[in-house]
DNA sequence: CTAGAATTGTGAAATGTTACACGAACCGTG
DNA sequence: CACGGTTCGTGTAACATTTCACAATTCTAG
């Protein structure tokens, strides 16, 4: 049942776990069915019954599925039936939305420790924590076994800080830096740049 | 040679870009070959020769690609040769963030718009713009044509901004909002959710 | 209790994507 | 100019993903 899961299957769970939280909240619904999620999320009824059926089987015949069982299922699936305490590197304005965003705690995360090389930002309150110096990078991330790390930092330093976040123990990277990073093959990397994303979009429009 | 173009494919060709204006700006290189962007990109040099054959034909056996030609050409086929003018919503943290990003106008867009429904806000400046009421914003984007619109609102005001949006003539849509948009088929958007990056990677670690 | 409607989980078919491998073209050297 | 080393563009094969379609199960209503 379980044996190599395809990696496009994992990219899908957490949007399945964002759609039936809303649903739970919002909503106040207490099943739903693979057909109402696939419509909420723009993908067949099938696809979202095959994708879980890897894991398991969580549905029953004519009901569905149970909103907060699902729910439980998923997070149990991705490990986020815990909190995972996160490195920020970066505190410009980038990193200070980061640090304020209030999304994180109740989906599984906590920005824990933020960095900077700039002295003139070491020491200032961002949220509430204390923007501390990237020297102390790698003590921090040793000492607390920190997995997780955000990357908010120019392009020139990413390659560099990334080494540094990998050689601490940094297993899962989201790098925000405008550049494809070089890591081993037990580090997982994520990318967001909205100019690579808007224009995978203006292909589309008619100039 | 261009029949229908897979949009994987267009997804790629952004990231292309990227690569080789690295290139020819930190390297100073003049030509490279699909072997090279591969490794520097964690892609088979197959499918970049591949991809680009959608398109026409950029290389020479035996040389590779000029680099700046092939970055010539990307631009064009992604409609990057022109300014796209940015609609902004959401003069939040990250709003604020977007908005002094320098990253866009070397690479084919402007913020040129930012609108945000808070009394508070409105009249700010805000890098080198002023802070409108989104009271405005069917009325900007209609005079001014724009197409393309960078959403960074709450997610309970997601989807009414989207559809005034739509309503008022946008085609592309990046969204940083923790939620599905329902949008008609012509309707392009990019989503962007720190949560869901992570937790796509939290499952291949150990908890 | 029975009939009918709804919905799951899943093999198999259909479709989509990537990798292989090779002829053709190009360059540099002697 | 001929040869050896590169590299492209591409038809085809291999692999991956999605969709189809249906038996099995559950619920509801009479």
């Amino acid at each position: 049942m379980a044996n190599e899961i395809p990696d496009i299957v994992i990219g899908r769970l957490p949007l399945y776990l964002r759609a039936l939280r809303r649903l739970a909240e919002d909503a106040d619904q207490t099943t739903t069915s693979s057909q109402e999620l696939g419509d909420r999320l723009g993908i067949s009824s099938a696809q979202i019954r095959k994708d879980l059926s890897h894991f398991g089987e969580f549905g029953k015949q004519g009901t569905g599925y149970h909103v907060n069982y699902l729910i439980e299922q998923l997070r149990r699936i991705l490990n986020l039936d815990r909190e995972w305490p996160v490195v920020l590197v970066g505190a410009g304005f980038l990193g200070h939305a980061l640090a304020n965003y209030g999304g994180f705690h109740s989906r599984g995360f906590r920005i824990a420790w933020i960095f900077d090389n700039d002295p003139a930002k070491v020491g200032k309150q961002m949220a509430d924590l204390t923007v501390q110096h990237v020297d102390k990078l790698e003590e921090t991330i040793r000492n607390e076994g920190a997995q997780v790390a955000i990357l908010a930092v120019p392009a020139s330093a990413a390659q560099a800080i990334t080494e540094r976040l990998v050689d601490a123990g940094i297993k899962a990277i989201l790098t925000y830096a405008p550049i494809n990073l070089a890591v081993p093959d037990d580090v997982q990397v994520q990318y967001s740049d909205p100019v690579v994303q808007l224009q995978r979009m203006t292909f589309y429009l008619r100039p």
